[in-house]
RNA sequence: CGGGGCGUGGCGCAGACUGGUAGCGCACUUGCUUGGGGUGCAAGGGGUCGCGAGUUCAAAUCUCGCCGUCCCGACCA
């Protein structure tokens, strides 16, 4: 019994210590991801399967990225609008591919006050139907075009398996759907989108994006063509960000959307629909986070800087508080998004774990010392270990702040990019290709000769699990042999395991 | 829908094989202590052991049925 006490001493201090840390990264990614969201409080279950939760600090990421996505699809012209959550079973029922595309995800209600309704009614999957319905109603002439709508709202797709934030039952997304005289017009609103995408993902989530058109197997459903962004992961799987659809002629002639162009001709409407999702919020993660927990870019942190007071004494307790005070003001002022931990009872130690857990770009840290000495420490996110941390004047915090917030975004950024460019890589025969994409975690960006046959896109998909991420829409022209069927290719595509 | 795992305080688990007063760590409450990288001590609160039957003097434990959930495949922003 004495043996036993004495034994057990070591392994469980070493376990107490794991409790407090979240799953390595290395060690397994899934854990890791899902002890980040519900530590960092992201977002947690709910009693409804495969259905989340959003919690403040996970939300919070959502409406700052809204926000300025908002602002820059208005720029281009769309507006926003509402549409209906239940669309008429007839209505998605017009379209052949799209209903074949979704019809096995739908959640349909079939009653309503009790009673058996006449026609069920789908909760949307997407809603191209009822605006495309809607649309007919509003476009007659030439002057009624182009018309673009946008709208933020909630989705369903009857998902077999669901992961936090990357596959929901419901999510949160914003689409967009635009009609246009010509097809010129379409494809160029098409590919402007896209450019929104590609520009606002880098810029402000400071995701690195492999861009371009998806193969006729990853095309969405009633499109011609499907464009898209595409991140990958630190570990190594691709995650679609984002997609853009030129979708022809295909919805306005199965809901009759036409008009009279100059020359008083019938003719019918060219479209467009876009959209990025609450999936977004998985990428931030998997790109940017690390054995520590979230790391989160300055634009989108609901929190940029945390101010931690230190104190020993109550004397200095007081004077430290004033200054935190004055501190957070200034900041406040300034702008940033801050706050101060003055949670009782946790020692700094702890504090510094748990703000770094949560991704807080830059701590404060303010002790007796610091307001002696009329300065404060800044300690980056970005970086660990003592070059993480540097003294600053505490006159100066507000400029010094402001502009190491700008350094973080940059270099989170940068970081994300070497591990993307370290993970991609030419391949030219398929036996060391199908090496790269073997295992777990084992996979990265794979670009290589495909001569666009579905079949040879199947083959890989079949023996990798890769599958096709994206097809460049700009190529250096060289041509080759595909890697599967060694016929001549003409356009190198990415290939990836995928979310 | 096919294959597997798991349901015991809020969380993570032990107890089950061999039936006999439900336990540990974390979290929580109160007090003291500590405070520049996950303080320490003490005293507390909290569980009809997923649900329903059955076997038994006695079931978290054995038997049967059901439900939930997670992982792996087919589907997917």
């Amino acid at each position: 019994m004495l043996d036993e006490t004495h034994s057990s001493t070591t392994p469980m201090a070493a376990e107490k210590q794991n409790e407090k840390k979240v799953t390595p990264r290395s060690q397994d990614f899934a854990g890791w991801y899902n002890d980040v969201i519900l530590r960092a409080e992201l977002a947690d279950y709910s009693p409804v399967r495969g259905s989340m939760v959003f919690r403040p600090d996970g939300f919070g990421i959502w409406e700052l990225l809204r926000d300025e996505l908002d602002r820059r699809i208005k720029k281009t012209g769309a507006r926003n609008a509402y549409f209906p959550m239940f669309i008429p079973q007839s209505l998605l029922d017009k379209e052949a591919q799209h209903v074949e595309g979704f019809a096995p995800e739908v959640a349909v209600v079939t009653h309503g006050g009790g009673k058996l309704l006449e026609e069920p009614l789908i909760v949307r999957p997407t809603s191209e139907t009822i605006i495309n319905y809607m649309f007919a109603q509003w476009i007659h002439s030439h002057r009624d075009l182009p018309l673009m709508v946008n709208q933020w709202c909630n989705v369903v797709r009857w998902e077999m398996r669901t992961r936090l934030f990357l596959r929901t039952l419901e999510f949160l997304w914003q689409e967009g759907h635009t009609a246009h005289a010509t097809r010129e017009e379409a494809e160029r609103e098409t590919l402007t989108m896209l450019e929104i995408y590609r520009t606002f993902v880098e810029e402000f989530l400071a995701i690195p994006l492999i861009v371009g058109r998806k193969s006729a197997a990853e095309r969405f459903p009633g499109a011609e063509e499907t464009y898209t962004i595409e991140g990958l992961m630190a570990d190594g799987r691709a995650l679609q960000c984002g997609t853009s659809h030129f979708l022809g002629q295909n919805f306005a002639k199965a809901f009759e959307i036409r008009f009279l162009d100059v020359g008083n001709q019938l003719q019918h409407a060219w479209q467009t629909s876009w959209g990025v999702s609450t999936r977004l919020l998985g990428a931030i993660i998997m790109v940017h986070g690390d054995d520590q927990g979230l790391r989160l870019p300055p634009a989108v942190a609901p929190t940029q800087a945390v101010i931690v007071p230190i104190s020993r004494k109550p004397d200095e307790a007081e004077k430290v508080r004033a200054a935190a005070g004055s501190l957070h003001e200034g900041l406040d002022r300034a702008g940033v998004r801050v706050k101060i931990d003055e949670r009782e009872g946790l020692t700094p130690g702890f504090k510094f774990n748990d703000w770094e857990m949560r991704g807080v770009p830059i701590r404060i840290e303010i002790g007796p010392r610091d307001v002696a000495a009329g300065e404060v420490v800044l300690a980056r996110r970005d970086r660990l270990g003592p070059e993480a941390k540097q003294k600053a004047p505490i006159t100066d915090v507000a400029s010094r702040v402001t502009s190491l917030l700008a350094e973080i975004q940059k270099s989170l950024f940068e970081q994300a990019l070497g591990a993307r460019n370290a993970n991609t890589r030419e391949f030219d025969d398929y036996a060391s290709f199908a090496a790269q994409m073997e295992g777990e975690g084992g996979g990265g960006m794979a670009y290589i000769f495909w001569c666009g046959n579905p079949e040879c896109e199947t083959t890989i998909r079949e023996q990798t699990k890769a599958t096709c991420r994206a097809i460049p829409l700009h190529q250096n022209g060289a041509s080759g042999k595909c890697i599967v069927c060694a016929e001549p290719a003409t356009e190198r595509a990415y290939f990836a395991k995928a979310y």
